[in-house]
DNA sequence: CTAAAACCTGACGCTAACGTCAGAGGCAAG
DNA sequence: CTTGCCTCTGACGTTAGCGTCAGGTTTTAG
């Protein structure tokens, strides 16, 4: 009989954070600083993580990108993290995805102009 | 015969400018500032503009919407000017153009993972 | 054991597009 | 003329996501 504990311990520190997220060591302590990622602390008081720490950081930048707060990501986390979410937060991922999407449409009507001045000024130089 | 005079002489003054175009006096200032709008002064030293410069104030919202900086936006300016623009710029038109259809396909990519994370969360509340 | 690499905590710096305040002049109406 | 609104020139403040430096401890490689 096996028992599932946490299926692997091993635990990283920040630089492996760093280096597997693609981000600066000091972009991991910010993100902590923000109440994003918290660490456990070796006895020393270096910081160690669990490895879902990585995609965890790769998924912040994606948020950022898409022009989201650090506070709006803290605020939004529990969606992830569980299933436990009130309708409070589920309110604030469809304003995000409503946001988001009015992005990308002011951004594909600017494509649009720009491809009508890059097709005048290729016509005439 | 008539001879086609500039259409239209009447110059507005900087307010009506910025309610024209929905952004701060302090904004356009600035925006003389970074060498993207020049204009006329009155014998007291008020700023005096031709009509025109509304919708471009009106475009220079939207290239920064698109991700453009200042600088960027004055070395375009000559693309839509006049029709004599250079290599140079039509390269960086067209990098810039680039630019932004990543984005947009980076955000349409968060787009499609929030929806995943809203059909979750709307699924099991 | 030792040197290099990695980590720690502050704490100031940076950038871009403005916001905001101070102090002063300009301009049409009544 | 004066009330009220508009404009002017500085010049400092703001925000967010880090960069960077200082000065010190810890971990790792040889």
């Amino acid at each position: 009989m096996t028992v599932t504990v946490a299926a692997d311990e091993r635990l990283i520190r920040i630089g492996e954070v760093a280096r597997g997220a693609g981000v600066s060591v000091r972009a991991v302590r910010y993100y902590e600083q923000q109440g994003l990622l918290i660490a456990e602390r070796s006895p020393s008081g270096q910081r160690l993580y669990r490895q879902d720490a990585i995609p965890l950081v790769r998924f912040f930048q994606e948020m950022f990108a898409a022009g989201l707060t650090s506070r709006r990501i803290a605020e939004l986390l529990p969606c992830w993290d569980a299933g436990h979410t009130d309708a409070e937060q589920r309110a604030m991922l469809r304003a995000e995805r409503e946001r988001i999407q009015a992005k990308i449409d002011d951004l594909q009507a600017t494509l649009d102009h720009l491809d009508e001045v890059i097709a005048i000024t290729d016509t005439h130089p």
